[in-house]
DNA sequence: ATGTGGTTTCTATAGAATTAGAAAAAATGC
DNA sequence: GCATTTTTTCTAATTCTATAGAAACCACAT
């Protein structure tokens, strides 16, 4: 009567790991500096989440000067791909395609960036089919 | 020392949501079924879960032939909007554009998918700017 | 009218996530 | 060395989510 032992990281979590994407491997007190200008937050919440995120492997200890310093041990990347594909899976039914549609009706994104995705794209299309390494479809 | 009072819907209340989108207003039994296909569950999770949506209104309820039959309040568009939206902040930091790059690095877009959005983009480019509703940089 | 079968409500458990106080431990400044 | 500050650990309350049994409810067929 449980549910998923994820891995993946909360809401919370994420917005740890971005602090410290953006800012590099970061003692506890400029985590919860950085954190602190988007929302009220006490110190050992983010101390606490620190270890749950310890344990979930999600992040590592370096001595540091002052007590450690944390580090991501997956990288937006790996945390993207994760997240992105669990919103193509229960959103948008697998298709990357139709998700790009959603940004685009949105307004999400201006003429500028439609150009420079429409290139990417140019470039993207000639290698695909070669490259390819897993999930065409995901 | 509490939490949110979202409004969001949780990943399972997605799915339920995915089988009313795609099937229409259904009374719990259809709902139930279409679900087992993915999933073990039981029937009284379901109608609990129906309920708590109720209460988020995410759904409502019409009176059905047989008891009720439960509709969706939000549309796959808006509950989109909101997922990708977070995604976006969070992980992309709101550049829509990185969101597209990153599922063109992960091989999620086949090549014709690739000409498809390509196609897409072209016809968005001329029309935005003008178009434009509200979120340019959401 | 009564049983049958699906539906709904009530109740409850338990794990995950979020939050943070208290206190211990460690480093730093003087 | 000792007071101060910072960090870490311990503990715990609260909410959310997921799960489902039990029982009440209701339509309806016979």
């Amino acid at each position: 009567m449980a549910r998923r032992a994820s891995t993946q990281p909360t809401e919370g979590e994420l917005e740890i790991l971005k602090v410290l994407w953006d800012q590099g491997p970061s003692g506890l007190g400029a985590i919860h500096q950085a954190l602190k200008e988007r929302k009220q937050v006490a110190l050992t919440t983010v101390a606490t989440m620190l270890k749950m995120m310890l344990e979930k492997e999600l992040v590592e200890r370096l001595d540091g000067p002052r007590g450690y310093l944390w580090r991501p041990r997956v990288s937006r990347k790996e945390a993207s791909a994760g997240l992105v594909g669990k919103l193509l899976e229960h959103v948008f039914d697998g298709s990357a395609r139709r998700l790009v549609a959603h940004l685009v009706e949105e307004g999400s994104l201006s003429a500028r960036e439609c150009e420079e995705l429409r290139e990417l794209l140019e470039s993207a299309r000639t290698r695909a089919g070669a490259k390819r390494k897993k999930g065409g479809a995901r």
